[in-house]
DNA sequence: TCATACACTTACTTATCGGTAAGTAAGCAA
DNA sequence: TTGCTTACTTACCGATAAGTAAGTGTATGA
């Protein structure tokens, strides 16, 4: 399967990653990812000593990939609705993945994680709200968009929408969250 | 399925039913139960063999729950508005009790469900659809809600602002939830 | 009164968890 | 060549997981 790796702590990172969105902070182990990478147990705690250390890895990885794409977003010529689906997109892959969002998988799990990372899941939540947030009152002023709510809470609306939407599709079907997705475009261009 | 047994079984099914909407499936144990019942871990497998038999309860439970809520709002003379109303409300508990909902929970944690309890789990999440969807085609014809979604794809949406509502908000606060039980109703009585 | 069924406890098993200590082969820098 | 670092392995730790077998006290009904 997998050859030799030339850096084995981002490989542990994305295993950590899917592992995540699978099957959640408590499901999975250590021994999980070892055995993927044909390596030991304790390889792993080399590169991440705690758990908690791998989680908090996974969470800020998340962070910038997200402020990654909002610079990207920014410097584009893509009016609100395409930045909007864009956005959506991510969601739309991970159905096929039978993974659900990392939002979705940290949020469920709040309660169980470790004090140290809760913090910074609050952080990765907040920086996606206020990119919603954004891109819906940008959308509007524009007048591509038109709700009546506030952005933020139209925000709020559209991200629960797609949390819950993968988690829903895992078990009732694609054609559920793809209904979804569509019905939360046309009610902000109706 | 349940027997007559006195107080036991149904004190563990009640504290099961708590920690499956504060942890999660995977973070709960049976000594977790039988310290709150000042009782050994045997014990709870003396009622509960297999912790796939407990979850089993749990869903089937919530199953008669909604159904016999079902009957009951069937058989009132409450308005379409107010029965959904009825619903909001029982995801609004939730929030003070830092809990999710049962169905946020085992989707969440759906690939890690004992096999044997999926299909009941689908059973639940068809249940609830179905009520809701039901509850907005009636409130349509009444000319109490206007949407222009299907009402199968209403209830989804708003479903799935709930189920990830009370997630989110055990995060970033009670005041996100309000908002869309705001937001929800008002968008359908717009 | 005696048998028996019930609701446990005691005492265990096996497996896995996250985590640690010590050792080692390979590479690199002086 | 020596000394140090990197990236592991081997071998373990105590804790906890789900689960089981066998025994015990108690209430009940024949």
């Amino acid at each position: 399967m997998s050859e030799k790796q030339p850096d084995t702590r981002s490989a542990i990172l994305s295993i950590a990653r899917d592992l995540m969105r699978q099957l959640g902070y408590n499901a999975f182990s250590y021994a999980d990812i070892a055995r993927k990478l044909d390596m030991k147990n304790a390889a792993i705690h080399y590169h991440y000593p705690a758990k908690a250390d791998l989680l908090a890895d996974v969470i800020e990885t998340y962070i910038s990939e997200y402020r990654q794409l909002e610079k990207q977003l920014a410097g584009s010529n893509l009016d609100s609705c395409q930045k909007l689906q864009q956005f959506i997109g991510k969601y739309a892959q991970l159905i096929g993945q039978n993974s659900i969002c990392i939002i979705g998988s940290v949020a469920s799990d709040y309660n169980t994680l470790p004090e140290s990372v809760k913090a910074k899941v609050a952080g990765l939540i907040s920086l996606v709200t206020g990119m919603v947030e954004h891109t819906l009152q940008e959308g509007r002023e524009e007048g591509v968009f038109r709700f009546r709510e506030t952005p933020r809470v139209r925000a709020l609306l559209i991200m629960t929408n797609l949390a819950a939407g993968v988690q829903l599709a895992r078990i009732t079907g694609k054609a559920d969250f793809v209904a979804i997705e569509q019905a939360i475009v046309d009610q902000l261009i109706q």
